[in-house]
RNA sequence: GGGAGCAUAGCUCAGCUGGGAGAGCAUCUGCCUUACAAGCAGAGGGUCAUAGGUUCGAGCCCUAUUGUUCCCACCA
C-alpha cells in the first residue's frame, strides 16, 4: 500500500473498500476453536420492514465495539446477525400495497398472499442488512438468520408442542386486546396506554318494576348495547336494597340484573357500574364471577353488528354519538362531564384497542416466570445498569398469561389441527394425517399464526441450531452479552430469559447491556410524525461511519438517553482527521524499509513519558471496556490521542527527527510507530475504518488490525518516575506559554530562558524542548546574576526568568507576583488546615495524608521563590 | 396510585469503589510554527437544583423538597 496519504481523511474512498476486504478475508467469520474462549452476541434482529435509524446505529455500534474488542483479545468471537419477520408490520405493508391494486387478502387466499409476502421479503428484507454493513458491523454473515426461516420454524414448533404437552400452552375463550385496524389480537405488552381527553356520560337505567332509576357514569356509552348487568359495591349502604332487582337497558329494552361485586369503588362516579363483559376486561371478570352472558356488539373492525339494526355498520365513535343522541332524546342522559382517562392503543398502528372475547392460544406464564426471576436474582443474568432489575422483577411478578395467537397469515402458523368429525385438537411438530381419536382424515389446521415475539424469544438458541444439539450450540451457547434498548425489555429480553431457561436449561446470556434511546437535539423522541428523525446513512455519507460511531459512543452511559447533536459528529469527524494527519506526519518521516513496530532499547525521557501514559491508557481502556463503560473509554482515547500524542509527543519528537543524530531519530520514529500502532488498536473497535486504513499504511505484521492482538498493560513500560520527571518540563513549557500569552508576546519574538531549579539535570534535558515549544532562543540553567528586569515565572519546581526588557512593566510584574503570593498562601492555608485537623491526620488514609504533606512542601518552596523574587524587584 | 431516571460551565454531557470540579461546542486573545485552520498556543466562565444529615472530608452516601422525563397500574 502506498505511503502517500491525502491531506484530509476521506471516508468515502475507504469504507466500502475496507468492508469488502474484511468480508473477503473472512475476518468476521467465527470458527469453533477449543483452544479459545468463545464470545457471542446475537443481534437484536431488526424488522425487515425497517430502515436503519439512530436507535439501530447506537445499538449496533455498541455491539460492534464489544465484538471487535473481544476478537482482538483472542476470543472466538461470534456476532450472529439476522432479521425479524415482524408479522404485524410486514403484513400491514403488504395489505396496504395490495389495497392500491384494489386487492384484499381474501381475494388472493393464504397461499398466494404468502408468496407475495416472501417476494416482498426477498426484495426489501435485505435493505436493513446492507445498512448495517455501512456502519461497519462485523457480523458473521455466513450465519445470518431470519426469524421465519426453516430452522426457526423447527424451534418454534418444538417449543409449542413441548409447552402444550406440559400444559403450559392452552387454548381458551378469554377477553383479549384486539386491534380493529390490524385485525388481530395483540398481547398485553403490545398495548400502549395513553391519557385521552374524553367524557363521562351519566345515564339512568330505570328499574324494571318502575320503582325509579339507577344512575351510572360511563366513558363508553356505545358499549351499553352489550351490558348484561349493573354492579354496585356489596358494602354500599346506598344501594343495599337494589341488589337483586333488575333494570331495563335503555334503547335496547333488555332486562338486566343489579349485582354486587367488590370490584366497584363506592366513591368513584355514582358507585354504579354498567357491566359489559364482552368489551371490558374488568367487566369480563365480573361476568365470570356472576355467570353473566357475554354479548359481543362489534365486528372485527369495531363496527356495531347487525344485531342492532339501528346502529349496525357504524364504527365505535359514530355509534357513540348516535347512542348519546338517542339517550338524550329518550331523556335517559342526565349530564356529560369532561373526563380524561387512560386508553390503550395498538403499539404498531396506534388505533385504540377494543377488548374482545375470543378463542385464542395462551402461554401460562406463572410457572415460566418463577425461574426467570430467580436467574436474575441469583446473578446468572446481569442487567447493566442494575436498576433495570427492578423493572424486570415488577413485570415478571405481575405477568399475565401471554396471548400468542394472531389472526395474521405472515408468521409461524400454529401447529394445531382440529378434527372435523370429533373436534379433537391435535398439536404436533409434523402435520398429522389422521385423527388419533376417531381416525378420520378431515383435519383442519388452525388458521392463526404466532406472535412475532414468540419466535424472537428463541433467537439466542434457535439461531445456533436448537433443538438439534449442534456444534455451534454447544460451543457458542449460552451467549455472553445482549445489547438492547430499555424499550424492549418486556417484549424481548424477559421472554428470552424464561424461554431459554425452560427449553435449554440455561440462561441465554450472562449480561444485558441496556442503552437509552437517541433523541433529537432538543431532547424529543425521534419520530416519523414529528419528522425530526436523523438518518444515520446520510450522516455516514456526510461525516463517515467512524465519526458517527464515535459520537454515538461518546458520552454514552448505560441506560441513559442521549441527544443527537450534529456538532458532536462534526467534532468526531475532526478527531478522525486529526488522527489521519498524525499518521501522515509519521509516514512522512519513515524510511521505506522501516520494520514492524518495535520498542527500541535506548529510550529518551520523553519516550518514557509517552510510553508510561500509553501504558496506563491501555490498562484503563481495557478495564473500561470490561465493565461496559464505553463512553468513558472513548473519552480517554480522545484525550490521549489528541492531547498527549498529537499536541505533545509529536511536537517533542520533531527535535530528534530534525536533528543530525540518526540514531536518536530512529528511536523517535520507532516510538512514534509503536505508540501510534497501539493507539490505533485501542481505537479500532470504535473507529474501525480509519484505524484499518492507517494501520495498513504503517509498518505492520498480520493481515488486518481487526485480528491483531489487543495491547496489554506491560511492566516493561512502567516508567512512572520518568513520567513525573518529564512532567516538570511540560509544566515549565506551559507556564512560559501562559505568561507570553498574557503579555501578548508574539511567537516570532524569541526570548532567552533562564531556569533555576533543584532539578537541573531534568531541565538540562528539557532545554531543547523549551527552545522548540516555549519560543526560547537559548536556555541557561542555574546561572548567577540574572538580569533583575527579567520576567519571572514560578512553577512548583522551578523559577524561570525571561529577559524581555522592553516589554516588562515592573508595576504589573510586582502586582502579579503579589497576586501569586496570595494564591500560594491560600493553598498553604488550605493544606495546613487539613493537616492541623487531628481527625484528618488520624482517620484519612495514609496515602492521602502523605500527599497533602508533599503538597505543603511544594507550596512552601513556591512561596519562598515568589518572595525572593518580590524582594529582588523592590 | 406505585416505581425509576435526570437536575454539574452559555449549550450537550462525562465525573469509576467519597480526598482541592472535567471534555466537546460556543465566547474572547494571539498565531498561516513545513502532519492537521476540520488546525496551534492561551483565557474567561460553575454556592455541582434547594434544605437538612452522615463523615476528618460530600458533585458522589442518607432524608425531605422543587422541577423534569419515563415506566407500571382495571378505577367504570
Amino acid at each position: 500500500m502506498s505511503r502517500e496519504l491525502a491531506k484530509t481523511y476521506d471516508p468515502k474512498s475507504v469504507e466500502d473498500r475496507l468492508y469488502k476486504f474484511w468480508v473477503d478475508g473472512g475476518f468476521f467469520h467465527a470458527e469453533i476453536d477449543p483452544e479459545k474462549e468463545p464470545y457471542t452476541i446475537v443481534i437484536p434482529p431488526p424488522n425487515i420492514t425497517g430502515q436503519l435509524h439512530m436507535g439501530h446505529a447506537l445499538d449496533n455500534t455498541l455491539q460492534d465495539i464489544l465484538i471487535r474488542f473481544r476478537r482482538m483479545q483472542g476470543r472466538a468471537t461470534l456476532w450472529l446477525p439476522g432479521t425479524d419477520h415482524a408479522s404485524i408490520a410486514t403484513e400491514a405493508k403488504i395489505v396496504a400495497a395490495m389495497a392500491e391494486e384494489g386487492l384484499k387478502k381474501e381475494d388472493l387466499g393464504r397461499e398466494k398472499f404468502l408468496e407475495r409476502a416472501w417476494d416482498w421479503k426477498r426484495t426489501y428484507g435485505g435493505r436493513i442488512v446492507e445498512q448495517l454493513k455501512k456502519l461497519g458491523s462485523s457480523c458473521d454473515w455466513d450465519r445470518e438468520r431470519f426469524t421465519l426461516d426453516e430452522g426457526c420454524n423447527k424451534a418454534v414448533n418444538e417449543v409449542f408442542v413441548r409447552l402444550y404437552e406440559k400444559g403450559l400452552i392452552y387454548r381458551g375463550e378469554k377477553i383479549i386486546n384486539w386491534c380493529p385496524t390490524c385485525l388481530t389480537s395483540i398481547s398485553e405488552a403490545e398495548v400502549e396506554y395513553e391519557d385521552q381527553a374524553g367524557h363521562f356520560w351519566h345515564v339512568r337505567y330505570p328499574f324494571t318494576d318502575g320503582s325509579g332509576y339507577m344512575n351510572i357514569a360511563t366513558t363508553r356509552p356505545e358499549t351499553l348495547l352489550g351490558d348484561t348487568a349493573l354492579a354496585v359495591n356489596p358494602n354500599d349502604e346506598r344501594y343495599k336494597d337494589v341488589v337483586g332487582k333488575t333494570v331495563t337497558l335503555p334503547l335496547v329494552n333488555r332486562e338486566i340484573p343489579v349485582i354486587a361485586d367488590d370490584y366497584v369503588e363506592m366513591d368513584f362516579g355514582t358507585g354504579v357500574v354498567k357491566i359489559t363483559p364482552a368489551h371490558d376486561p374488568n367487566d369480563f371478570e365480573v361476568g365470570l364471577r356472576h355467570n353473566l352472558p357475554v354479548i359481543n356488539v362489534m365486528t372485527d373492525d369495531a363496527k356495531i353488528t347487525d344485531e342492532y339494526p339501528k346502529y349496525a355498520g357504524m364504527d365505535r365513535y359514530e355509534a357513540r354519538k348516535a347512542i348519546v343522541a338517542d339517550l338524550e332524546a329518550e331523556g335517559a342522559l342526565i349530564k356529560v362531564e369532561d373526563y380524561s382517562h387512560n386508553v390503550g392503543a395498538c403499539y404498531r398502528c396506534h388505533t385504540t384497542v377494543e377488548p374482545r372475547v375470543s378463542k385464542q392460544w395462551f402461554v401460562k406464564m406463572e410457572p415460566l416466570a418463577k425461574p426467570a426471576i430467580k436467574a436474575v436474582r441469583d446473578g446468572e443474568v446481569k442487567f447493566i445498569p442494575e436498576r433495570f432489575d427492578k423493572i424486570y422483577y415488577n413485570w415478571m411478578e405481575n405477568i399475565k398469561d401471554w396471548c400468542i395467537s394472531r389472526q395474521l397469515w405472515w408468521g409461524h402458523r400454529i401447529p394445531a389441527w382440529y378434527c372435523a368429525d370429533c373436534g379433537e385438537t391435535i398439536v404436533a411438530k409434523e402435520e398429522p394425517t389422521v385423527c388419533p381419536k376417531c381416525g378420520c382424515i378431515h383435519l383442519d389446521r388452525d388458521e392463526d399464526t404466532l406472535d412475532t415475539w414468540f419466535s424472537s424469544a428463541l433467537w439466542p438458541f434457535s439461531t445456533l441450531g436448537w433443538p438439534e444439539s449442534t456444534e455451534d450450540l454447544k460451543y457458542f451457547y449460552p451467549t455472553n452479552t445482549l445489547v438492547t434498548g430499555y424499550d424492549i425489555i418486556f417484549f424481548w429480553v424477559a421472554r428470552m430469559i424464561f424461554s431459554a431457561l425452560e427449553y435449554t436449561g440455561e440462561v441465554p446470556f450472562d449480561t444485558v447491556l441496556i442503552h437509552g434511546i437517541v433523541r433529537d437535539a432538543q431532547g424529543r423522541k425521534m419520530s416519523k410524525s414529528l419528522g425530526n428523525g436523523v438518518d444515520p446513512l446520510l450522516e455516514i455519507e456526510k461525516y463517515g461511519a467512524d465519526a458517527l460511531r464515535f459520537s454515538l459512543a461518546t458520552g454514552n452511559s448505560p441506560g441513559n438517553d442521549m441527544r443527537y447533536i450534529p456538532e458532536k459528529v462534526e467534532s468526531s469527524r475532526n478527531f478522525a482527521n486529526k488522527l489521519w494527519n498524525a499518521s501522515r506526519f509519521i509516514l512522512m518521516n519513515l524510511p521505506e524499509d522501516q520494520k514492524a513496530p518495535y520498542l527500541p532499547d535506548e529510550l529518551s525521557l520523553e519516550d518514557k513519558w509517552v510510553l508510561s501514559k500509553y501504558n496506563n491508557l491501555v490498562k484503563d481502556v481495557t478495564e473500561n471496556l470490561d465493565k461496559f463503560e464505553i463512553g468513558v473509554a472513548v473519552q480517554k482515547l480522545y484525550d490521549f490521542i489528541w492531547d498527549i500524542f498529537c499536541d505533545w509527543y509529536i511536537e517533542l519528537s520533531k527535535v530528534r527527527l530534525n536533528s543530525d543524530d540518526e540514531e536518536a531519530a530512529d528511536t523517535a520514529r520507532a516510538v512514534l510507530v509503536y505508540v501510534m500502532t497501539g493507539m490505533l488498536q485501542l481505537l479500532h473497535p470504535f473507529m474501525p475504518f480509519i484505524t484499518e486504513e492507517i494501520w495498513q499504511s504503517l509498518p505492520h505484521e498480520g493481515d488486518s488490525i481487526m485480528v491483531s492482538k489487543w495491547p496489554e498493560y506491560s511492566k516493561e513500560l512502567d516508567f512512572t518516575a520518568d513520567e513525573a520527571e518529564f512532567e516538570r518540563i511540560v509544566k515549565g513549557i506551559r507556564a512560559i506559554r501562559v505568561r507570553r500569552n498574557e503579555m501578548n508576546v508574539p511567537p516570532s519574538r524569541k526570548a532567552k530562558v533562564i531556569i533555576e531549579s533543584a532539578y537541573s539535570d531534568t531541565f538540562e534535558t528539557g532545554a531543547v524542548f523549551f527552545k522548540r515549544l516555549a519560543y526560547a532562543s537559548e536556555v541557561e540553567i542555574n546561572v548567577a546574576n540574572v538580569d533583575p528586569s527579567a520576567v519571572t515565572i514560578i512553577t512548583d519546581d522551578a523559577k524561570i526568568y525571561m529577559p524581555l526588557g522592553d516589554l516588562i512593566d515592573f508595576e504589573a510584574e510586582r502586582a502579579r507576583l503579589n497576586k501569586e503570593r496570595e494564591a500560594v498562601l491560600k493553598d498553604i492555608q488550605f493544606v495546613e488546615n487539613k493537616l492541623n485537623n487531628p481527625g484528618f491526620v488520624s482517620k484519612a488514609p495514609e496515602k492521602v495524608v502523605a500527599e497533602q504533606r508533599k503538597n505543603l512542601e511544594v507550596y512552601k518552596e513556591k512561596l519562598s521563590m515568589v518572595e525572593e523574587r518580590l524582594k529582588a524587584l523592590q
